[in-house]
RNA sequence: CGGGACGUGGCGCAGCUCGGUAGCGCACCUGCUUUGGGAGCAGGGGGUCGGGAGUUCAAAUCUCCCCGUCCCGACCA
């Protein structure tokens, strides 16, 4: 490829909106540009980078066995229909309505897709499958953001294996979780394997692929003692205990003018600290009012009411409705003598005595509360945020909180959509089983971006060698210069008969731009062609990594190039 | 959905407070000089000032509505 013909719109400067290190220099780099909020143009760099991507993980998937193939985008609404999906989503799935009136859904994933082509296979001796396709996905964010991290419209390798049984589900997942962990690596992300909510897809099992990084959206919970490592919907802790003192023989009810907080409770006469407080959250789920209570220092962690209740929709109740079925507006809120609403508790309240909470009446307050005897808890369920600092639920060893990029996600679907598409296969004994999912995903796009948050400097982008746009650059500083482009010329041909993807910098430009524009770019190695070069019979080989400058004699030029591009392979 | 900010040639910005018919840097085109780290000089092209309505003799500027983009929050009782 000759850069003359390229089109790579380098910028000077990056867009004003432009926050994180990969979404600037994407853009500056002429990788992609934005056609609206969460769709991005590939251009000609950013396209080669996904492909390599793309083949990178190609590779790995199929040397689990995965057969690649290709289903389409829209779907019938029946197809989502017949899963329950097509209302458990929500409005993150993109809906229309074609001319003859039919509901079309835009795939936001394609288990039911696959799964309807599955239902042609009806014997355990056709499994295990593994079927996979890398596809645009579209789903109606509620924020895109950070260019390409977080998108409406990205291309998605999903695969999904098909088993008899639990066992055989193992042997894919675990295949999977060796894949995954090979093409990170492949791609130059330290991805660190994590548990995780399955969120709304079903499943048991569920393991994140994240990438430390600050532009991440998802917090870690981490040990450095253990290989303990969780998602924050998901994560767990050991806390210490509270004193409580003696249990009170009833509640006292006591005057909180204006006291609407946790902290204001704290210091108000009769109040108690916040790990001594009951904090009553009213949610809306589903429509349906239910008092979630954990202590007052906690945090509710949504995803996890949400995993446990099954709720599609979990959001905080509106003041009307908290004041027509508790009596008082937030901030006077408590659990205590409430009867006919759902009450789940988080388990450090279990057996507390002594605690504050609201009186359900505006300006009053709760004391003495033991929560075994003066809540009727309908459940006790793990809702709380863990916090930086506390046990580790292995070894008790104080856990850490990092922002990640999650990069990639395998879980074990189970049965949800093979059992509710009525899809069967005779196992040994001819006997109709229901196959058992799993499914495993990796966006493609985000990948590529969580790759520039980890490998960039002042200078640009740094790819590895794997996915860079070009392997090799090939400079000629004074393209006017007979010799310069002979050479230039002949180089370029003997690494492109070698298998090097090399790019011939023709550009009339000055020599200063178009190192700027390699560097940008992140193109691995540079060799730099002019008549200084040309004159003493050393040429300038650069590495981007390092920015190792070094001389070549013109005769060993092309080997060394081919050597480096492929001992970084 | 709530909050905040922004929208002026391809990119980055000024102009808006105090209305008078649009400017700077980069990029682009032509010429000359230059040429090993984002060249210099000269000339030139390109803008419905996000859109609509209103106020006014006159609107990028003031008012209202809408759209778009970015950031924060999505819960702290």
């Amino acid at each position: 490829m000759r850069w003359s013909r390229l089109f790579v719109p380098t910028l000077r400067d990056a867009p004003g909106d432009a926050e994180f290190a990969s979404h600037k220099l994407l853009v500056r780099g002429g990788f992609i540009r934005q056609l609206q909020s969460g769709h991005y143009s590939m251009l000609p760099l950013g396209f080669r980078v996904h492909e390599k991507v793309t083949q990178v993980i190609r590779d790995e998937i199929n040397a689990i066995g995965g057969q690649e193939m290709s289903l389409p985008i829209m779907h019938p609404a029946s197809l989502w229909q017949a899963s329950g999906r097509w209302d458990s989503v929500g409005d993150e799935l993109f809906r229309l309505t074609d001319r003859k009136g039919a509901d079309q859904a835009l795939a936001m994933t394609h288990e039911e897709a696959f799964t309807s082509v599955f239902a042609e296979v009806s014997s355990y001796k056709q499994l295990p499958m593994i079927w996979y396709h890398f596809k645009t996905k579209l789903r109606d964010e509620l924020r895109p953001k950070a260019g390409l991290l977080r998108v409406r419209e990205f291309v998605m390798k999903d695969s999904y294996s098909f088993d008899v049984d639990e066992t055989g589900l193992d042997v894919q997942f675990q295949a999977h979780h060796q894949a995954y962990s090979t093409i990170f690596s492949r791609l130059g992300l330290d991805a660190l394997p994590v548990q995780a909510s399955s969120g709304s897809m079903g499943g048991s099992d569920s393991i994140e692929f994240v990438v430390p990084a600050v532009a991440g959206e998802d917090d870690i919970a981490i040990c450095r003692s253990c290989d303990y490592a969780a998602n924050i919907e998901r994560a767990t802790s050991q806390i210490a205990a509270v004193d409580d003192g003696a249990g009170a023989a009833e509640t006292t009810r006591f005057p909180t003018p204006g006291v609407r907080t946790i902290a204001a409770l704290e210091e108000v006469d009769g109040g108690a600290p916040a790990d001594r407080q009951i904090k009553t959250l009213v949610m809306n789920l589903d429509g349906e009012l239910t008092l979630v209570l954990v202590r007052g220092d906690h945090n509710l962690v949504e995803q996890k009411l949400i995993d446990h209740t099954g709720a599609v929709v979990a959001e905080p109740a509106e003041a009307d409705a908290i004041r027509a079925a508790l009596g008082a507006s937030p901030g006077s809120l408590g659990a205590v003598g409430v009867s006919g609403l759902r009450i789940i508790a988080d388990p450090a309240l279990q057996g507390r005595v002594n605690m504050t909470t609201g009186a359900n009446e505006d300006d009053w307050h709760l004391s003495g509360v033991d929560v075994d005897r003066d809540i009727a808890v309908d459940e006790w369920v793990d809702v709380r945020g863990v916090e930086a600092g506390e046990g580790c639920p292995n070894c008790g060893q104080p856990l850490e909180l990092v922002r990640a990029i999650e990069v990639g996600h395998i879980f074990k679907l189970g049965r949800k959509y093979t059992e509710g598409f009525g899809i069967t296969v005779l196992d040994q004994n001819g006997k109709a089983v229901v196959p058992i999912m799993g499914s495993y995903g990796i966006g493609v796009g985000r990948a590529m971006a969580a790759v520039v948050e980890v490998h960039h400097d002042d200078n640009g982008i740094v790819w590895p060698t794997v996915i860079a746009p070009f392997e090799a650059v090939i400079t000629v500083v004074k393209v006017k210069d007979e010799p310069s482009m002979q050479l230039a010329e002949q180089l370029y041909a003997e690494l492109q008969a070698a298998g090097i993807d090399v790019v011939l910098d023709d550009r009339d430009a000055r020599a200063g731009v178009k190192f700027t524009d390699a560097e940008l770019c992140g193109i691995p190695f540079r060799l730099t062609i002019g008549p200084k070069g040309l004159e003493s019979g050393q040429l300038e080989f650069v590495t981007r990594t390092t920015g190792d400058k070094q001389d070549v004699a013109i005769a060993d030029a092309a080997a060394l190039i081919i050597d480096s591009v492929e001992g970084s392979r």
